[in-house]
DNA sequence: GCAATACTGAAGTGATCACTTAACTATTGC
DNA sequence: GCAATAGTTAAGTGATCACTTCAGTATTGC
């Protein structure tokens, strides 16, 4: 479920916006409250709980309400998932690259 | 200047895309003319080649012209710095974990 | 209980996005 | 040289995006 296709498309989309990768960054050195994410920010509070929502939806980020205050946390599988998929491409290309060179030590041995 | 902010937000702008990141699957298996892009995919190639532009734009793809064909390649760099970006997030929560569960075990020593 | 805090939700707006069509240029094969 | 191929460019459109403001609700401290 966490290469679920969607799932991808909604991460992605998720780490586009700069204001959403901010946030992330800061919700890597720990959780924080909606509040504490807002404050580096130059905009409302509304439009943070909406970058929030995206978040969430996304699965990088899980929330969790006790009384009036909503703790954020990363959720690192889904981070890992994003990782994998760009890491996955990288190496089939630099495998490929590999194999070519290979092939063209061994024509050139034989030549 | 692989680390610069500006070039990350296009390259995760580009990603974000399932098209595009159908042209980064499929260039991740060998170089592409434009017209063999946009085979797979359900639209005109006129806009194919406006997603070409953005990825060109994002550094995660290069191309090259020889007469008429337009031949497009992954350039693994980039795509290894919007995964250390990932990384990096992931690995700082990860060891903020660790060194709970230290400080956990630690304090359950004492008591 | 009442003010301050911490969010939440709806509605609106202007900007950007992902396309389309259509007209065009440059290159190649015959 | 002429048709087919390969890509480019511009203009337009409807959908989505990233906000804003404003009016709300629930919780907490005193």
């Amino acid at each position: 479920m966490l290469h679920d296709p969607a799932q991808l498309d909604l991460m992605f989309q998720a780490l586009a916006d700069p204001a959403r990768r901010q946030m992330v960054d800061r919700l890597s050195r720990g959780p924080a409250s909606v509040s504490q994410l807002a404050e580096p920010l130059a905009m409302s509070l509304s439009a943070v709980v909406q970058h929030l929502n995206v978040l969430e939806a996304s699965g990088l980020v899980r929330t969790e309400k006790l009384g009036r205050v909503r703790t954020c946390r990363i959720e690192p599988q889904a981070l890992r998932a994003a990782e994998h998929w760009i890491n996955e491409r990288r190496l089939a290309w630099e495998r490929r690259l590999d194999r070519l060179g290979d092939f063209l030590a061994e024509t050139k041995d034989e030549s």
